[in-house]
DNA sequence: TGCCCTGCATCTGTTTCGGCGATGAATCAC
DNA sequence: GTGATTCATCGCCGAAACAGATGCAGGGCA
């Protein structure tokens, strides 16, 4: 006996069709097909299904038999079920509704997130966004494995798989204790900070990008303390522990303890970090991570524009 | 865009396999088809749902997308679905359970349809019998048009495509007022009945019988009554205005006015009459007409019994 | 850095399957 | 009987699916 299993979605079409019209040729020419075609698709389901479906009226058209009666009804819900998850399946690429989960690089999330997910909300109130913090490894890897649908970052030489929009030049600058004679000067030259000892922001790669840029000036730095933590960074200088170098730069120079650190812009022309929206070049942009995306321009911009 | 009306079962599940897998290989081995089919299959339902399904990571299995999930689940439920719609279609007719129509000759209702559903209830509780009272033509019509699934009748020169079972064979006899002269003899040859008056119970085949019988013994009948109700027929012969050939025969003689007719049999030989079970040729027997069969010959076998 | 292994995509030749059109068989209406 | 209707069947064709080989990219390892 024929496996189930071989059953047709065009056999249910053509059935239903027939069942419908309870005849094979005007259910043919609904369909747009000859009638031998429906005939030999209802055969074929009768034999799969191993049950008479249609009782043949010679020169009349047709009569369901109680097993047709029963499949029609169960393979019009079949169809419409099939049918429903499609547009579901579709509607999850098109409609700003549902769930978005996407990843941020650690450092920027408390700059951005606050403002992103209150504006996304504000926009597009069916739409739950879920946040991954993320080092520039976790990112790539949040991306690959599908657990993250798009990155907030800075570039961190993606590979070409992956899909890189800029949205804005984030310049690098100095900080120093309050205390300290260089505080005075408005811009830095990296040369001056040779022999000063230095604070580390140890993320995998920001690491590699703060040691280019004093590099490029001629610069190896006496590294007096590393720490992933963005926020104890800023307290180690504030205490007096060394200069940092640093990107994103928060609205007030208070730190959790009590002091305070100065800002210092580079007198040296150096690379500032692309802030970067990444997805995976190989998936088509939703309309959900393109709601997000907007979103996250909008606050980046209005960032910029107060720093000014 | 490709329509989803052009979506297959076959795309469906190698989709459900890879990612079940998630890996297209391990998928294809499964499946016991070439890699290079589910790939395609995959990317076929990819284009026609219009969203990306899986993430490819190269030399590393699949994962995912949202989309993915989505339809995963949702296309488990579709085959789940339509495995089940198959079944029922199925086991329609493989179980003795659910409903079946049947058509009875009208004459015979009286005298089996009581004792029938009796037993069929007795040894398939789950089985509901819906009877349908028929003449010959009736009977043809239920047949043909699914009405019915199989009608208890005699055999009505039924055309080639419905298939007879021969229950039993009914002898006519006759029956005549208590008062009659004919009374007195055990057996009646027809011939002695040329110039009585007759009832002829007036149905599309049993007339044609009944007028054969009497036409085989060189007699033609005086027909003073016709009717199409067995029951009037007997009044008819009680209150003296003629005499009636039957076939099936009460187990009393009483009528409903208070009355009594006499049974005799005929002693010329002549054909009885096929009682038959008939079905569509051209379709299976299912159980739930072999239960209903069964219960037929049982009765009718009783009643047969009884006679003697 | 170079090599191998893995895993998906793609290409090519072959086969299978679905559909078309014509024909046949059975029935009904006239 | 004749024509019309309706479904089944047959031969042919084209498109689609498949298998197998190859290509390509990335990860792991030495």
């Amino acid at each position: 006996m024929a496996r189930k299993a071989d059953v047709t979605l065009t056999q249910l079409r053509y059935f239903i069709e027939a069942a419908t019209c309870l005849s094979m040729t005007v259910a043919a020419q609904q369909l747009l097909v000859a009638q031998s075609a429906v005939s030999a698709a209802v055969a074929q389901l009768e034999q799969q299904v191993g049950a008479q479906l249609f009782i043949r009226q010679r020169s009349k058209g047709l009569a369901l038999t109680a097993a047709g009666q029963q499949l029609l009804g169960d393979a019009r819900a079949v169809l419409a079920g099939l049918d429903e998850a499609l547009d579901a399946a579709r509607g999850l690429d098109n409609q700003v509704r549902g769930t978005i989960r996407i990843a941020c690089f650690v450092t920027m999330a408390p700059f951005l997130l606050a403002d992103v997910l209150a504006l996304v909300q504000e926009e597009h109130p069916h739409l739950e966004v879920q946040v991954l913090e993320v080092d520039a490894a976790g990112a790539r890897d949040a991306l690959r494995s599908g657990q993250a649908e798009m990155v907030i970052s800075y570039d961190f030489g993606y590979s070409d798989d992956v899909r890189r929009e800029t949205i804005a030049q984030v310049p690098a600058h100095v900080i120093l204790p309050a205390a300290h004679p260089l505080a005075a000067r408005a811009r830095i030259p990296l040369r001056e900070l040779a022999h000063e000892r230095m604070i580390l922001l140890d993320l995998p790669h920001s690491r590699e990008y703060f040691l280019s840029l004093l590099a490029s000036a001629g610069v190896e730095p006496v590294i007096r303390h590393r720490s992933h933590g963005y926020e104890t960074v800023r307290s180690l200088v504030a205490k007096g522990h060394g200069y940092s170098i640093l990107n994103l730069r928060p609205r007030h120079d208070q730190t959790y303890d009590g002091r305070s650190v100065v800002t210092r812009a580079i007198a040296d022309d150096v690379p500032a970090l692309p802030f970067v929206i990444a997805t995976l070049a190989s998936m088509r942009t939703t309309a959900r991570a393109q709601a997000v995306a907007d979103a996250v321009r909008v606050v980046v911009g209005r960032q910029l524009s107060r720093r000014d």
